[in-house]
DNA sequence: TTAATTCTTGCTCACTGTGCAAACTTGCAC
DNA sequence: GTGCAAGTTTGCACAGTGAGCAAGAATTAA
């Protein structure tokens, strides 16, 4: 994992995608999303407009691009865990890992997360990533053995990414009473796979 | 129910709603999402752009507008199930209302499903009416007693809701092998928050 | 150094979403 | 029916968007 191609070109790459990532979220937050345009994103890292669609396709993708590496770090977080843990248990222990994985409350988790709740067309586009997560998810999960049939994994997959979700938005309506992994785990906790 | 209030003025507008909503949905599905404009729409049905505008935000809105009203009865079928139905099984109760309330396959519904399948900003939007309504459905819950915290509630309407999406999907997937009712209905039995 | 590859940019164009004001339609009370 | 209030449709204008294309710049590999 640690053999990571890394040119001078790929590194710039990635610093580009990810200035446009900060930029787009901190303008987001300090005007609201419809206050910022796709040119006030490109002028702030100094790129023109038409590089801003190189790497996104608008600025909610751009917003969320953290999220949605998040996601997919979750579901290698999956695929990491030792073969016999039963599915669920897996799942749990993957999300537990992903919040240990960084310091808590992250603040940018947390800005992305107040600016989901006040823009439903981020919510839109959140969901599209994580749906389309979902068939990656039960995939591994399937691989995983543990005579999981097709259906019951993108169930679990469904309901899984559902949960982590939900806590999400209840952490952020109960302001942060206690932190964000207990409550995930928590309601994790709260299936009864069978 | 039956008492809805029918002038003049709401039937027009119920009925150009529903001849714009059916004018995307077929127009999608002849040439595909992305070769439909909003003005081919609009002038499908006889109005003008503007006024197309006046009912929908954009044509992914008009496309999935009955499924947004179905999800809608969804919850007024929660609602409406007995109060002593424990929470889990008045959801179950309700699916199953509301798929024998109309033909199975709705032919609708079916093309909603394939134009879902195909145009991942269909999906976005579909999670964001979802998400909208899952508040809405973990309120009923609650409502209807049985120890519900709002944990529990919020999480359940989010699993329930996964749960039929992911039937909608699994059903298409397998070309409608089985009846879509019973496919759901199996599924919400297997996973089931408590 | 050179040649090939990849990235950035500016230009253009069709399409979108919305504010606004003028016409038009409908509802309702008389 | 007439007339007025309330609601609806329309055209117009405008800023913003996403994408194709080709010229030029930067990076890589030789």
């Amino acid at each position: 994992m640690e053999a990571l191609e890394t040119t001078l070109r790929t590194r710039k790459k990635a610093a580009t995608r990810l200035s446009l990532h900060e930029a787009a979220l901190r303008l987001a937050m300090e005007r609201g999303l419809d206050g910022v345009t796709v040119e006030d994103i490109a002028d702030e890292v100094g790129v023109s407009r038409r590089t801003f669609s190189n790497y996104f396709a608008n600025k909610e993708d751009a917003v969320l691009h953290a999220d949605r590496e998040r996601t997919r770090a979750l579901v290698a977080l999956v695929e990491g865990r030792p073969a016999e843990e039963p599915p669920w248990q897996a799942l749990r222990a993957a999300a537990s890992e992903l919040y240990r994985a960084r310091q808590i409350p992250d603040p940018e988790w947390v800005a992305q997360l107040r600016l989901l709740r006040r823009h439903p067309s981020l919510l839109a586009r959140q969901a599209s990533d994580q749906f389309a997560l979902e068939r990656d998810l039960a995939a591994v999960l399937i691989t995983r053995g543990h005579g999981l049939d097709d259906e019951l994994a993108r169930l679990m997959a469904a309901t899984f990414l559902a949960a982590v979700r939900t806590g999400g938005v209840l952490w952020l309506e109960s302001s942060g009473g206690q932190p964000l992994p207990d409550l995930v785990d928590r309601l994790l906790g709260r299936f009864q796979p069978r």
